[in-house]
Parts: C-alpha cells; sequence; structure tokens
DNA sequence: AACTATTTATAAGA
DNA sequence: TTCTTATAAATAGTT
C-alpha cells in the first residue's frame, strides 16, 4: 500500500514477512483499539505468529475471558464440553442416582406410594417389616446389655452393703466398685441421658425378640424401674 | 481519515457510531484475513457490539477454539478453571449427598445399625414404624378396592345366571358384564397376575387397619379364594 | 527504525 | 445500507 501495490498471499521472504507482520500487527492493533473507542465495543483479537508467538489484544474494559464467555453464550458453542465430558457425564450420573435415591428413601418413609402397583407395595412391606425388625433387634440388645450391667452392679452394691453391715465397719474402707465387665456395646444414647429412654411405649409387636431379653424388659418397663446407682 | 479528522473517542450519535461500526469493523476483518495471509499467522478476532451483537473473525486455517487453546497454553492461562472448579465443587457436594442418602437407606434397611446409640436406634424404630403404616395401609387401600370390584361382578353375574335359570331361557342372549363402577385406583400390580398376590403370608401386625377391608381380606386369604369371573 | 511515495481506509455527504 | 470522494492513515520498499 506504498511505493507499489502487493498481491495478498503469503510472503515468501522470511525477513520480509516478519517486518511486514510487526507492522500490520501493530496497524491491526490501533484500528481495533479505534473501534472499541469510537463504537463502543469489545474487541478480543488474538493472532498466532507463523513462528508460535502470541499477540493478544483486548479492549480496556473487558477481559479476553468475557469476551469468550460471551462469545460462548451468544453463539451457543460450548468450547470446553470437550475438556470436561467426562465430568459433566459424571455429574449428570451422579444427580441421577441422587434423584433414585431420594425416590427410595421418600417410599420406605411412606410417601409417594400412591403411585406404586400392588406388586410393588408388597415388596416394600416386607422389606419394610424386616428392617424395621433389625432395628427393634439391635435396639433390645443394647437394652437388655445395660440392664444386665446394670443388675450386676447393683448385686454387687448390695453385697458390699451387707458385708459392711455384718461387719460392724462403718468407716470409710477402700471398697469399690468393680466393673462386672458387661457388654457395653455402644450405649452413648443411654449413658447421655436422652430423655425418655425408658419412657417409650411398646411397641406394638416385637415377633422375633429374644424371650431373655424380652421378659427383662418388659419386667423393667412394666414397673416403670429406673436404674439408679 | 477522510473528509475532517477525528478524535478516538466514542462518538455520541448513535447512527453515526453504528455506520462507523459496519464500515470499521468491515476494514478491521479485511486486515485482519491480510496479515493472516500474507504472514502466515492465524488471528481471532471477537467483536461484541454495544448493542450487544457479536462478529467474528477467524483465519481460514483454523478454529476459534484451536487459537483460544493455543492462547492457553501459551499464556498459562486457565480460562475455563472457574467453570471446572465450580463443577469439582458440585460433583464432591454430589458424592457427600449421594453417600449420606446411602447411610439413610442402608439405615432403614436394617443394615449398618450396629453404631447407632440407643436414641438413635428408638427414632429409627419409630420412624420406620409410622413408615411401614402408610405403606400397608396403601398396601389394602389396594387390595380392598380390587375385592370390592370382584364382589360386585360376580353379584352381578349371579344375578344374570339366576335370571337366566328362572326364565328357562338359554340362547345367546345380550346380559353383558356392566362394570360395577369401582374404585380401582392403581391396581395394575394386581391385574397384572404377579405370582403370589394372594399367596402371601398375613403379615404380623396390622393395627391401624381397617376393620372391613381387614375383615374382607383375611376371609378372603383364609379359604384361598381366588377370583374368577 | 525512519522515510516517503503510494495505496488503502474512511468521514461526511448524498 | 451503499456510493462517492476528499482526505487521513497505513504501509511497502528503501535507506
Amino acid at each position: 500500500m506504498a511505493r507499489g501495490k502487493i498481491q495478498i498471499k503469503r510472503i515468501e521472504n522470511a525477513t520480509n514477512r516478519q517486518v511486514t507482520y510487526s507492522k500490520r500487527r501493530k496497524g491491526l492493533f490501533k484500528k481495533a483499539d479505534e473501534l472499541s473507542i469510537l463504537c463502543d465495543s469489545k474487541v478480543s483479537l488474538l493472532i498466532l505468529s507463523g513462528t508460535g508467538k502470541l499477540h493478544e489484544y483486548i479492549s480496556p474494559s473487558t477481559t479476553t475471558k468475557q469476551v469468550i464467555d460471551q462469545y460462548q453464550r451468544t453463539t451457543g458453542i460450548d468450547l470446553w464440553s470437550a475438556q470436561y465430558e467426562g465430568m459433566q457425564e459424571n455429574l449428570k450420573k451422579l444427580k441421577e442416582k441422587n434423584r433414585s435415591l431420594r425416590r427410595q428413601i421418600r417410599q420406605r418413609r411412606g410417601e409417594g406410594v400412591d403411585n406404586l402397583d400392588f406388586g410393588e407395595l408388597l415388596a416394600l412391606d416386607q422389606e419394610m417389616e424386616a428392617a424395621v425388625q433389625l432395628v427393634r433387634e439391635r435396639k433390645y440388645k443394647v437394652m437388655s446389655n445395660q440392664i444386665d450391667t446394670t443388675n450386676k452392679k447393683l448385686k454387687q452394691a448390695k453385697q458390699i452393703n451387707r458385708a459392711l453391715l455384718t461387719d460392724g465397719i462403718n468407716d470409710d474402707s477402700d471398697y469399690g466398685l468393680v466393673d462386672a465387665g458387661g457388654d457395653y456395646d455402644s450405649v452413648t444414647g443411654y449413658s447421655n441421658g436422652i430423655p425418655g429412654v425408658f419412657a417409650l411405649r411398646l411397641q406394638p409387636n416385637q415377633p422375633t425378640l429374644h424371650n431373655d431379653a424380652e421378659s427383662v424388659l418388659t419386667s423393667c418397663l412394666s414397673s416403670n424401674w429406673r436404674v439408679k446407682i
């Protein structure tokens, strides 16, 4: 465009090409900047030279990321879906699994059962019945363990008391309550003093409850007996 | 740059600005294209107009995505780390929620209850008991609806039969079984002929079962009666 | 990097 | 929008 017109085609001479690259790049940046100022627009200009160098212009009012984000929103092209396809896939699966788990829980809470057919209701009922038995057995196990242990301690205390009375000794002797060695087995809820632990109403059925555990429990409950040491 | 020099600042007149935008954009694209051809380089040019329109130039030999990828590799800037991190965060939360849901379900199946304390067991038992009641009620509702409907049809059939016998008529008369109009209410599982629907053992407890539904059911089951029309 | 002849881009008007 | 055209700006080839 000066001192002679040129053909628009690759400049074969490497030096010339490099010189032209510098001059025209500068011109392009200037034009880009003028456009963004004059016309209140945002311009992102990325140039990769043949030698692998990168040159960038971005309008002062924005960032390359913002322009690219807008580009994606406008065109609907998701430039990075490829790299994150795996993750998106994963996300989708997890969401689906989550939904399914929630549905299961809802059914097991007795919600949303109106659209189950009879076979499904039957299966659900049986599963839940079996499960509630397991929970109940565990509950009674924990209770009977604790009662057992407490009884042992009580018995021990009575013996000590009797011994003290018989011997007529009344000083501060060194008798202590030795741990009876019972199976405490996770009784935190019990020993934490949760209110109403022994004020529970008897559940209407404990069909598979062990007899000994049941009898201990029943007598315990029916007399409203409270464990004290 | 013609017919008078202009200041490089925002053109206030909207029409002029729009005209200049068109002209200069065209010029910029031409220059960008010439640069990429003359100098064997790759150019990505994104312009967002003040009115929200997007214009894009990309060198013929490449794609916008390729240029942006190269831009990231060269600058070390990870343009989508933000969304990536957000996604990972999301993934993490979902996984956590998933774990929690699974644990809930396991407990409601009576598994993994050994490390619950007494208070938790008590609460779980009561929740499950309530839920199993709901499921059971629904189940009996579906059953009694079906039985009711069937009884009506049977009764109708008997009446027709009696009428036929009384009249001594034995030809193919047009008596039909009119639908008794019962509440079928989702009986697909039943009518689908799921095996064992009537061979079920009676569950050990149905404390809140309606008496009428129960009696119909019990008689039905105890006589091993099967519905036929 | 500077110069400058020339081409190209474009502002304003139609 | 597009065309026109006077003029500003860009730049190819040279130094």
